[in-house]
RNA sequence: GCCGCGGUGCCGGAACUUGGUAUACGGGGCGGACUUAAAAUCCGCUGGGGUUUUACUCCGUGUGGGUUCGAUUCCCACCCGCGGCACCA
């Protein structure tokens, strides 16, 4: 009789709930292991195909450290603000929330249907006032500590989201979410200090346990570099210029110095209280530069331009040199000092410039051609030549302190998070404004802050949230002094209820504190964390950066939150491409359970290939897996309570082996074939013991737990999801009988069937006596008889 | 341009950690059994070429070199694909 999935997989996951087969203890005398999905965003659209790839996986490795003795949280929940509920509160006028619980609803019928084991005792959801209230607390603990500040700076504007965008949200000049080119925009924002944490997050990197890719993504991205500060005096008028430069080494070939449009003494030189010649050119330069985008300021990056301030000179602290100064939009005013020294001769960049403007180029370390960016020799620098560039660059910085005029610098490319939105569907920033006492936190009893009921969501578009029309909400007392003050209308991005839910899921529950500390000290950190990697410089370098701040506050009791870190690849259209609803190539997680069963949709999901590579869905695949079942449904009839089966034996325990080694190292896709080559060999056989087909359930389990739970009942109590993962005999795993290869230099010319161990004497004068070797080594001198144990002869002659 | 990942049958992929039978496992295809027939199921074959055609032989893991008794695996150079970053001083 055919397996009847639709019957089967319910009834196991009605008796999985009944006997809380995935609840996690708080206090238990077992390990602990802490297996956590990225949690998915509600949308209406509900689970796309590639979410159970790495629902599956951790659902895999929970259920293996479970048999394995662990106490194991799996937990899940909602990461629910965000702008399509936002979106579709605007063209319906249904409030998010609604939107939102609809949308969970539908998402958790999902997950339960696939038989995903979490604990839901402990689900969670960013958009609940219970949840939220400790962000808010977040917030305002950084606030205290000056870690969140308010600024107005041209920001990224999103001019279709209508709001500002963190850097991290800006892919190639565009908004990560809706792909619209990112304007500049002056607004006053709420910007937290990610920077203070730049080097943390750089150095803690080293220790986790997490792909290459992705720190090296966070590495670029923090982009730290090491150099010098260095201040040219002006002449003949006060001030200076001030650059970082990470070749200090080559400070005798800088030939003239750039200012950003964006500069303090630009900005001095077109409000007239700094002089330059020619003021007027130099306005239309720096107006047009501000024009552009920051797309267009790359694009357009093939050549240079620039405009030179007349009538100013720098002087080089180092030579005493006078130099020209010139104003260009090829030097950023958000990186460094906003300044450079522009060397021609050892910077493509300042070689192009002055080879455009006809500037001088000097070479200061021995080159063959130029522009030379290498180490070398140094040259034309005075009292310094000779010196090896890595030498000279210790020289410098000396000098440059002992008169005062620079310094040892490190810069980063990481910027301050830019921390508010101008949107209704997010956490309220919990701060009041008074005229009186300036920004004031809202107290910690007042918590949470919670979203007004509005009439219009639309965004204003001008910079302001929503909620600045709601006078109701807005107007309040200053807790500080009683007098009328408002509140801060922005809200968080929707990265923020994310950055520390890990924490949340510990203790769902507490009133008083965000985590009970005992409670956090026995589950942090996460032992596996699993999501995809589109995430890497935004929520896990977000969440880094707050809990490193939670640690300083004791909340925290690990330096990191993550400690593993497996990022599931893409699944593809058949044909590779991605899939989409235009091209109607969309497959539907939902069709697969009911037409195939949950089993099938997470064996094909873990069978097709590597866990991190990107792989096409191929439904006639999906059949293989069905096939597989019904195999091993069949195995039921051949069963027998005490059979000794002794030639089964060393497959079996070859088979425990290779799965659980297979789990530890992410390598499902070779587990489940493993499973697959033991069920054909069993399938073969006229009857199995029970001792062999109960341990295969065991290793199935993971993979396909309804099957699995199903065979497994008929013969024993509890669930096998509860039962312990069996043990593999090394002696028993070893083959008796190995296939000893013969070649004749390295060329393969025949192979036979040995006893394991054979001795070298031995095995040489059996493959002498081959026939086909006889031909490939008579009337040849023998100059070598290689032997490798168990698996080889090699005569070379 | 820089950084990272990858290139293996008709297709998805295995073997690369530790050099030692290349293509496990699954799909597809072909042939056969069952059937009135089809589906499903089961069994067999399935990298390419050559031949005196059933046994042997040569070639074969992107390309070209190298190390080695032996290279898909290690080293060097290059080509192609994918992802990320990109005027970061």
């Amino acid at each position: 009789m055919k397996y009847d999935h639709r019957k089967q997989e319910k009834k196991w996951q009605k008796f999985w709930e009944k006997q809380q087969v995935f609840r996690v203890e708080d206090d238990s005398e077992k390990p602990k292991f802490y297996c956590l999905d990225m949690f998915p965003y509600p949308s209406g659209k509900g689970l796309h195909i590639g979410h159970p790839r790495g629902y599956t996986a951790t659902d895999v490795v929970s259920h293996y450290k479970r048999m394995n003795g662990f106490n194991v949280l799996h937990p899940m929940g909602w990461d629910a603000f965000g702008l399509p509920a936002e979106n579709y509160a605007i063209k319906t006028g249904t409030h998010p929330r609604e939107t939102v619980v609809k949308n969970v609803k539908h998402f958790k019928n999902q997950l339960k249907s696939i038989g995903l084991g979490y604990d839901w005792s402990r689900e969670i959801n960013t958009t609940d006032p219970d949840y939220f209230k400790w962000t808010q607390w977040i917030f305002l603990q950084m606030f205290k500590k000056g870690l969140a500040y308010e600024d107005e700076l041209p920001i990224n504007w999103c001019p279709s989201c209508k709001t500002g965008l963190a850097n991290e949200e800006v892919v190639k000049g565009r908004c990560e979410r809706c792909d619209s080119e990112v304007k500049k925009k002056d607004i006053r924002q709420w910007v937290l200090k990610i920077t203070d944490y730049a080097d943390r997050l750089l150095e803690d990197l080293e220790d986790l346990d997490w792909p290459e890719p992705i720190k090296e993504m966070q590495r670029n991205w923090i982009g730290r570099s090491e150099g010098a500060k260095i201040n040219f005096k002006l002449k003949e008028t006060e001030g200076e210029i001030e650059v970082f430069t990470t070749r200090p080494d080559t400070i005798f070939g800088a030939t003239f110095m750039v200012l950003a449009p964006e500069h303090d003494l630009t900005q001095e030189i077109v409000s007239g209280s700094l002089e330059a010649e020619n003021k007027k050119e130099i306005e239309k330069y720096v107006k047009k530069a501000h024009k552009k985008s920051d797309l267009e300021r790359t694009e357009l990056s093939k050549e240079k331009s620039g405009v030179e301030v007349k009538g100013l000179k720098a002087i080089n602290p180092i030579s005493g040199e006078e130099i020209p100064v010139w104003i260009a939009d090829y030097v950023l005013g958000y990186y460094g000092y906003g300044a450079i020294m522009s060397v021609p001769a050892h910077d493509e960049r300042d070689y192009e410039m002055a080879k455009k403007y006809g500037l001088e180029i000097r070479a200061v370390i021995e080159a063959e051609e130029l522009p030379f960016k290498a180490e070398g020799k140094v040259i034309n620098s005075n009292d310094f030549n000779g010196l090896s560039t890595k030498l000279m660059k210790e020289k410098i910085i000396e000098k440059l302190e002992k008169i005062d005029a620079g310094e040892r610098a490190t810069n980063y490319k990481l910027r301050d998070w830019i921390f508010s939105r101008q949107r209704y569907w997010g956490e309220p920033i919990p701060l009041i404004h008074c005229d009186g006492c300036g920004t004031v936190p809202v107290p910690e009893e007042d918590l949470p802050v919670t979203l007004p009921e509005v009439e219009k969501y639309e965004p204003t578009g001008t910079g302001e949230s929503p909620l600045a029309t709601i006078v109701s909400w807005v107007n309040v007392d200053c807790p500080r002094c009683g007098m009328e003050a408002k509140r801060e209308t922005n809200t968080m991005p929707q990265w923020a209820g994310s950055c520390w839910y890990y924490l949340r899921y510990i203790d769902p529950e507490n009133e008083k504190q965000l985590v009970d500390p005992e409670k956090e000290k026995s589950f942090m950190p996460v032992d596996l964390y699993v999501g995809g990697a589109e995430h890497a410089v935004l929520h896990l370098l977000y969440s880094r950066f707050w809990h490193k701040f939670l640690y300083d506050l004791d909340v925290a009791s690990t330096k990191e939150p993550f400690k593993k870190l497996k990022n599931q690849g893409l699944i593809m259209a058949k044909d590779g491409t991605k899939m989409s609803k235009s091209k109607g190539n969309v497959v539907s997680p939902d069709e697969i359970v009911e037409q195939y069963g949950a089993d099938v949709l997470r064996l094909y999901e873990m069978f097709v290939g590597g866990f991190e590579d990107e792989v096409p869905w191929d439904e006639e695949g999906v059949v293989g897996m069905r096939r597989f079942l019904e195999k091993v449904w069949g195995l039921k009839e051949k069963v027998v309570e005490k059979e000794p089966d002794e030639d089964l034996r060393g497959l079996l325990h070859r088979t425990i082996r290779k799965v659980t080694e297979d789990i530890e190292s992410f390598k499902f896709n070779t587990a489940i074939s493993s499973l697959m080559i033991l069920s054909n060999e069993m399938k073969s056989k006229d009857k199995i013991s029970m001792e062999a087909f109960t341990k295969f359930l065991k290793l199935l389990a993971p993979f396909a737990p309804h099957i699995s739970e199903e065979l497994w009942q008929k013969h024993n109590d509890g669930s096998v999801l509860r039962s312990d993962w069996p043990e593999f005999d090394e002696k028993l795993a070893k083959k008796k009988k190995v296939t000893l290869v013969v070649q004749v230099n390295g060329k393969l010319r025949d192979k036979f069937e040995v006893e394991r161990g054979i001795k070298k004497e031995e095995a040489i004068k059996l493959a002498k006596k081959r026939e086909k070797v006889k031909k490939g080594i008579e009337g040849e001198d023998i100059k070598k008889e290689i032997f490798v144990e168990d698996k080889l002869v090699n005569f070379v002659t």
